[in-house]
DNA sequence: CCTTTCGCAACTGCTTAAGTTACGAACCGA
DNA sequence: TCGGTTCGTAACTTAAGCAGTTGCGAAAGG
């Protein structure tokens, strides 16, 4: 059911909610519903903001999942990292080449994709999650 | 046995390759067992660059590949559009999001995404491939 | 003609990720 | 203490994408 970027997706999606309703716990079964996917899924996902120190989550009677800190204080990129994929540079170590033309270019490719996945995370930790809401109030009783 | 972006790295490796022999057509054999595959995928690969202008192609004897242009007016980005692939950006069109949260985020992403593929296509401009043989001697005989 | 070579369609794995099932551990309230 | 709730995790199933493979027709030319 859910596309490409789907674990990113749901990790950013889940915690704008949650930045929005900061008093509320919730378990994965009502996350898993909203985001039309199921529970299991989505503890593997928010297992991963757990150990990255952005999420909390605790077992039993009332218990479930709530923000670590404000969410001001995420960033996108904070999310990104969290979840240890990297979308342009690849995720395993290159194989040794035979090649002296192919080391060559693979070299240049490699730098230009280190380039471009440090613009990545420099965009994405220009907005935090406290700016994801979207535009209607935020109904906070303060 | 080919791994990640495994077209790309093959796109660019042959075309490395042809900038440094240009007088020689190269069977999509001959490309497959220097590159560890097999002549339809290098036929499927090249066959991409064919329509975006980069190579020519012969059938019959003596039949095989060429530049269509001189290598230093190919650039990486050329190379990488061809392909028609995309790193950053989603390939398919994003669904309809009923939640105005998720509807928010995904914009918000989506341009960052697009930002960094702007960034993608600069970098690989900058680079032709005349420049990616490497540093030995070209060994031509003119 | 007959061989070479590309073009292309169809099929087979292989890999990766989501979805699903199952069960134990922790927690809490009655 | 007991019993239900919720997470943690492992194992399996399903689906999609992609490389690899086979086969055959079309084009080219010696």
């Amino acid at each position: 059911m859910m596309k490409r970027n789907s674990r990113l997706s749901l990790a950013l999606h889940t915690l704008s909610h949650m930045a929005q309703d900061i008093d509320r716990t919730q378990t994965s079964s009502e996350i898993a519903d909203h985001a039309g996917t199921n529970p299991v899924v989505v503890r593997r996902v928010l297992g991963k903001l757990r150990k990255a120190g952005l999420l909390t989550s605790e077992r039993g009677h009332s218990g479930g999942w709530r923000l670590a800190r404000p969410s001001h204080e995420i960033s996108l990129a904070d999310v990104y990292l969290a979840l240890e994929e990297s979308l342009v540079a690849p995720r395993s170590e290159p194989e040794p080449h035979s090649c002296q033309v192919e080391r060559h270019l693979e070299g240049r490719v490699i730098e230009i994709l280190n380039e471009v996945e440090a613009t990545l995370l420099d965009r994405l930790s220009a907005t935090t999650i406290a700016e994801t809401g979207g535009d209607e109030p935020q109904l906070e009783n303060l």
